[in-house]
DNA sequence: CTGAAAGCGCTAACAA
DNA sequence: TTGTTAGCGCTTTCAG
């Protein structure tokens, strides 16, 4: 009998008078005789066949899933890398698995052990700390990993990072050499590497403007929407009175830009604004933010790359003398940086020493 | 010999001097001798073991995965229903694949059928038009699907839907009584289901306030972000002198909003908008959008429910009398709807016959 | 309580 | 060219 749940490769077999040997050929597009092809595929056609994947990995060791873990999926940059890696994913036929792990760290170690699990044959990984257990865990991983952000030079990992010191430090300039004297900086959490970076970067470009730092310009929270709003409220009332605010990521931007808006300043006249990650906010909102962008596309893009070369590397057996089992044995770990570029727009386009007589600040 | 690859059960067994079965029971759960349990529960932490997901899914046939498969990830509705259903699929256990379709209807058709290689063990699609062929393979899917909007009657598949056109309505109806006259629509494609309904709605809530409707203040194009400001720039070009302008969704809103901008209009004072979604997008811009919550975030929480419902349903084996493959056997289709709820800002707040002596239209 | 063995659906030797 | 058969790693009878 064959019936009794989906079609498989011995259904197909009884209906056509062939051997499961000769359906797995046939489908697979082996050598067959031309009456033995049309015998299988009809048969398979009309009992709808559709091969189970499960099987078919289980057998190939491969699943042909990527999996795709960071913070938040509401966060539009890491939308903009989904976007990205789904893309590469899909053209060289593999599926794309999601994982929010909400910062929790316990969850971002446990989906990188998860590599063990088979489920997925390699892992694109957006942490925004590396702790020593990171590093101990991503060691020892079970296939593939490529991280997005930094990792130390020990870490036998593939690394896609963006130059965010870099990146504020252009920010900080243009904002300087546009006249900008008293530039607040809403930042993340200091304990996090991009909130470190960026804080660099923030200090450097100063110091090379010849502006001296007043920290009480200063403000460190989280990355998202809401703080921004209150960071700037709460300079202003704290009577620091930036003529600028540069923030470590457009939605604490946005935020900020709220902010001035409430109290009635004029941006840029009055404040100029400039963000971070150029994400689609950016150019969505009024009056357009000037931004930084980090190539958050591209490294979703180039990750899912070098994940997809590490794949095609490991032919297909892992039994040979491999130190380690899984792991990027085949050349030593990659790090590749992504250049920064300051797109400005009319949030910081005005001199601030106009005064206000600039007109509404149209741009069309 | 035990090495060559992944931990298995075999390398357990062997190293602890048992049987694969035991193993397997010991892993499980299930009863053992104390010292047994103790031996290979040794043996798998010193082999790090990971038991391999594709194996006990060819054996239990099911996967733990569910797939979600919308139009484009890069739209903030999609990202709220992403958001809820990986919470709600990662409460029960389950992870989650994530499709782009890019409203290539060949893709969203292919998904559905894909169900048939057990890659995953449900669907929820959110399709933006229902075509004859949609129907028919949703009709044949070989497992449970839930649909994120409208569906015929006719078709056994559960589904998931906003009331656009009461959402449309209360938008307009709340412009209509807040003075407005000459309301612009700007909306999506007219042959989309939403695109269709919200212009019903628009069209009712007018006939309701007593307003002749005028075709000329209406635009359909695209649900991007792009379409919203060109189409504002055409309205206005045109000389159709609207005095608010309701959106099909809050892209197509801050598009309209910049557009007004640019032509130096005060919103809301000259120019009211409202869109719809009431996506994070709304609450970010300046002025604040008002919009319409069509529920994105409850209906990927109920669909996501719902199909881990139908799931359970279906206890283990699919050998019984069911007359078709899959598909939700126990129970008729369920049609379930959200209700919209009109949220307030800014951007529609002031009356348009104040002209203009309202103050900067602060908040805080 | 434990071990041997069957089998999920598929692919790939190996023979014929 | 085709069929037979042996697994992939796991769970689950079925005996012992």
């Amino acid at each position: 009998m064959s019936d009794g749940g989906p079609p498989t490769v011995v259904s197909i077999a009884e209906r056509a008078g062939v051997s499961i040997a000769s359906v797995s050929r046939v489908l697979n597009g082996v050598g067959a005789r031309p009456e033995t092809v049309r015998r299988v595929e009809r048969a398979a056609a009309e009992l709808g066949y559709v091969p189970n994947a499960v099987a078919q990995s289980l057998k190939g060791g491969r699943t042909k899933q990527l999996t795709f873990a960071m913070q938040d999926i509401g966060n539009p940059v890491y939308v903009a890398m989904v976007r990205q890696i789904q893309a590469v994913a899909r053209a060289a036929g593999y599926r794309l698995l999601l994982h929010s792990t909400d910062a929790v760290i316990e969850d971002e170690l446990a989906v990188v052990r998860s590599l063990g699990d088979r489920t997925s044959d390699g892992l694109i990984l957006c942490p925004i700390r590396i702790t020593p257990e990171h590093v101990e865990v991503l060691t020892a991983a079970a296939g593939p990993v490529v991280v997005i952000g930094s990792l130390p030079q020990g870490v036998p990992v593939d690394a896609v990072q963006a130059d965010s010191v870099l990146g504020a430090r252009l920010a900080v300039t243009h904002l300087v050499e546009s006249g900008r004297r008293r530039i607040a900086f809403v930042n993340g959490p200091l304990d996090t590497v991009p909130g470190h970076n960026r804080r660099q970067g923030y200090l450097k470009a100063l110091a090379e403007g010849g502006v001296v730092p007043d920290p009480s310009l200063e403000r460190a929270t989280s990355f998202g929407l809401g703080a921004g709003r209150e960071a700037l409220h709460d300079l202003l009332d704290a009577g620091t009175a930036p003529d600028a605010v540069f923030c470590a990521n457009d939605q604490l931007a946005l935020g900020a830009a709220q902010a001035a808006h409430e109290r009635g300043l004029r941006i840029p006249e009055e404040m100029a604004v400039v963000g971070m990650d150029d994400s689609d906010l950016a150019r969505a909102c009024w009056p357009p933010l000037s931004s930084v962008d980090l190539g958050s596309e591209e490294r979703g893009r180039t990750a899912a790359r070098m994940l997809l070369e590490r794949l095609s590397d490991t032919p297909d057996d892992r039994q040979d003398a491999a130190p380690e089992p899984g792991g990027p044995r085949p050349g030593a770990a990659r790090r590749v940086t992504t250049a920064p570029r300051l797109v400005v727009r009319a949030s910081s386009a005005a001199a601030p020493t106009a005064d206000a007589t600039a007109a509404r600040g149209g741009v069309r």
